[in-house]
DNA sequence: CTGTATCCGGCCGGATACTG
DNA sequence: CAGTATCCGGCCGGATACAG
């Protein structure tokens, strides 16, 4: 931070505006893993479901029908039969999903301190 | 990405993980908003409930609650009469914060692209 | 293979009243 | 000023069954 001079008229708000809108988007239980999923090229429904491990097939749909709706993913059936889908990132999504490791980034260096704010408390045994 | 070289044995999955525990802890609906409304400094409660525009007391609380279990606030109660409680950011959430940056970029690029995709399908114009 | 429809429980969060 | 307690509605998401 402390770049105050550099943004120019953005108050805090209208950071915390954007930021949630966007935290929203890849907010839901399975955004991520989907999007993550689908990172390293075209992959199919069932690719999907095997790769984002526990997700129910309603919820991958419900998924990717909302990544898809906000732009993040493309959607291509082809008419075969049986059918066959893929589902590709646009380029948002891969700049998005770019602009995330930051917070893999950060997640990494205080790796730690999520530990212990995710347990303890809890734990508790005598051995300290 | 195409840093696959650097990080090594991570696997997608480890990245979505990682991820996904982040996102969550700043997936609150006010959460975000918070955070930023404590960046500039060691805000009061009722500063934040101000800033925070419609947040109530129940959820200023719970959200500052989780945030100062999860590390990333201080809280700082004097003991006065009115009382008087201060909240500050860790080190660790200012880095978050920065972190967050990145997303904010991300969100200014495809503004545009945002808006359409959280209007749009209910216009259904006759030109397709 | 790629979905959709329905039921249902749990959690998130709003409104309101009370407290030290 | 800075919370806590309670009630309650709505949404998220799991389980299951059905369909093209």
């Amino acid at each position: 931070m402390t770049r105050r001079s550099g943004v120019g008229s953005q108050r805090p708000n209208d950071h915390a505006c954007a930021l949630s809108e966007v935290v929203e988007q890849v907010s839901g239980k399975w955004s991520i893993g989907v999007l993550l999923a689908a990172a390293d090229g075209p992959v199919r429904y069932t690719q999907l479901e095997q790769s984002v491990t526990g997700i129910s097939r309603r919820m991958l749909t419900l998924t990717l029908r909302n990544l898809e709706r906000d732009g993040l993913l493309v959607r291509t059936a082809y008419p075969t039969v049986p059918p066959k889908v893929e589902y590709t990132l646009t380029g948002m999504a891969v700049e998005l999903c770019e602009s995330l490791t930051a917070l893999t980034d950060w997640a990494q260096r205080h790796r730690d301190a999520i530990e212990r704010s995710r347990v303890a408390y809890d734990a508790e045994p005598g051995t300290g």
